[in-house]
RNA sequence: CGGGGAGUGGCGCAGUCGGUAGCGCGCCUGCUUUGGGGGCAGGAGGCCGGGGGUUCAAGUCCCCCCUCCCCGACCA
């Protein structure tokens, strides 16, 4: 099975690991469900998503149609990812650089499938200035081809490789049907762009993008399970000879594309002339990859985590770990918050202290709870009197009164298994809708409500056509036992079938 | 591009037979000690998508146009 099981979630820092688990010291109760007025999961899933993404302040519709505006608590949400994705990227070895916006037009024409895979959603400027231009620009929908007209001159000898760059920027692909998040006009990504001396060391490097990036930042930081595979002909990136995948199933047991990481061969660098003399002063062509994920990420995190009371995060990406509410006004209760407050940012968490007396208390959990904050903290004056605080965690909706004394303590404990309850929750949701079966019908079947594993050779180039009548795809391909296959590997392959955002 | 639906305060909507444009939420002011979307009182906010026509009178009827949404097609 391609679904770990296993806790990959990102653990707690040193100074915040603390001591043993305090196990619960008093009652546990579970939040009653009427609080919120969110269109259910079940009834109508993309209403639900719309719904979240609203309610939950994370982005709204631009005034250009397939237009984003990322408010702050989803842009900060987007940070903390971009964040955990950069310093992965960097210890990989690559550098960030920046590249223009606009691209020649004559660029794209270069590798003939590339323009072929992008010229039905390329957005062409042909006026500057008041002017007509003598050659369009166009607006990068991908940088391959800018960045690797620069890499045709950075590149001269095999002492200049690998060239290993990473770009954070904006593209824009004209879409007809756009989602905020998951399917947008313009989007945010990071893309990677690299050279390598030899075909195995680009693979390689690939390769490790695809693990100790992505899936990496996917399962440890975002807390989502992922399957990772090689692509199809058919679904493989535009000019690359080969593309591997991160996959994951989101809560209406449709496929989201996390992340590609691709192997373009020399396919580029013929066109673009990145050559190089080797130890034998021989002139070569090097070999290539790219690789990248958008801000789509934060559409799988709601779709993969998010329930009926709105979306819920994992610690590392929430903006606020923690917020502290005073429940209502009394004796010393706003600085009993602040004590906890500063006492949380002692201990290397992030808390935010939510004391707004104009709105009431019940309006202000909801808020919360919507936005996805892991824990809440709640003091009010008869807590204060009792010496103790209500601790809630938003995942699993439960109420808990503990000692005040001992309150950060307890956070901290339950902020730390927060992640990996999210993962394995989300791992068992996948791995129950993950069927085996032996034939395109039976994909069919699967796909309804989940994956099916197929085995490859029952599908082929052929059965994709006849599954692609039912709007299902061939997400990846991996061997038997869940992990990547050899390039070079064709037979016993397994295929995971779908249907994708 | 094909099929369907909708354009009315910020958002969601109602508006009958053509007769002074309404409701809920939100917003503003004041009062109320706020434990899961509190209560009361007062208030602001409209080119009814655009153009033309019929009529004493059009949100409403007729014609043309525009935009958006949904389904399909298309699509890393």
């Amino acid at each position: 099975m391609g679904w770990s099981g296993e806790k990959r979630w990102e653990r707690p820092s040193e100074d915040r690991r603390g001591r043993a688990v305090v196990e619960w010291a008093g009652n546990v109760t579970a939040l009653s469900g009427a609080s919120t007025t969110l269109t259910p999961r079940a009834t109508d899933f993309p209403r639900w998503y719309q719904e979240v993404v609203a309610r939950a302040e994370l982005a709204e519709n631009g005034p250009v149609r397939g237009t984003m505006v990322i408010r702050p608590w989803g842009y900060a949400i987007w940070e903390r990812l971009q964040a955990a994705l950069d310093e992965r990227i960097k210890a990989t070895g690559a550098q960030n650089a920046y590249f223009p916006l606009f691209i020649p037009e004559s660029y794209l024409r270069l590798e003939a499938e590339h323009v072929e895979g992008f010229s039905p959603e390329l957005a062409v400027v042909t006026h500057g200035g008041g002017r007509l231009l003598e050659e369009p620009v166009v607006i990068r929908p991908t940088s391959e081809t800018v960045i690797n007209s620069f890499f045709a001159k950075w590149v001269q000898s095999y002492r200049d490789l690998p060239l290993l760059v990473n770009q954070w920027a904006n593209v824009v692909r004209w879409e007809l049907r756009t989602r905020l998040f998951l399917r947008t006009t313009e989007f945010l990504w990071q893309e990677g762009h690299t050279a390598h001396a030899t075909e195995e060391e680009a693979r390689h490097y690939a390769l490790r993008i695809l693990r100790e990036v992505y899936q990496s930042t996917l399962e440890e930081v975002a807390a989502i399970p992922v399957l990772i595979g090689r692509k199809t002909e058919r679904e493989r990136f535009a000019g690359a000879v080969r593309t591997w995948t991160c996959e994951a199933m989101m809560g209406d047991g449709k496929a989201l594309q996390m992340g590609t990481s691709h192997e373009l061969g020399q396919n580029f660098a013929r066109v673009f002339g990145i050559q190089f003399s080797d130890e034998s002063g021989e002139l070569r062509f090097a070999w290539q990859t790219s690789w990248g994920v958008s801000s789509r990420l934060i559409g799988a995190l709601i779709m993969v985590h998010g329930d009926d009371f709105g979306l819920r995060l994992p610690p590392a990406l929430a903006p606020a770990e923690v917020v502290v509410l005073v429940v209502r006004d009394g004796e010393g209760v706003v600085e009993a918050a602040e004590a906890v407050v500063a006492e949380l940012h002692t201990r290397g968490v992030r808390a935010r202290l939510d004391r707004r007396s104009d709105v009431s208390f019940g309006r202000r959990s909801v808020d919360w709870e919507l936005k996805g904050v892991p824990v809440r903290v709640e003091i009010g004056p008869r807590d204060l009197a009792q010496g103790r605080a209500v601790l809630v965690l938003r995942h699993r909706r439960t109420k808990t009164t503990v000692p005040l004394a001992g309150v950060t303590t307890e956070v901290t404990a339950a902020l730390a298994r927060v992640a990996g309850e999210l993962h394995a929750e989300a791992a068992s949701f996948a791995r129950a809708r993950t069927h085996e079966v032996d034939d395109v019908e039976g994909a069919r079947q699967a796909g309804v409500e989940g994956f099916a594993r197929v085995p490859w050779r029952a599908i082929g180039p052929k059965g994709e056509d006849q599954l692609a009548a039912d709007s299902l795809s061939v997400r990846c391909l991996q061997a038997t036992d869940g992990r990547l296959a050899d390039p070079g590997e064709e037979e016993d392959l397994v295929a995971i079938v779908g249907r994708a955002y």
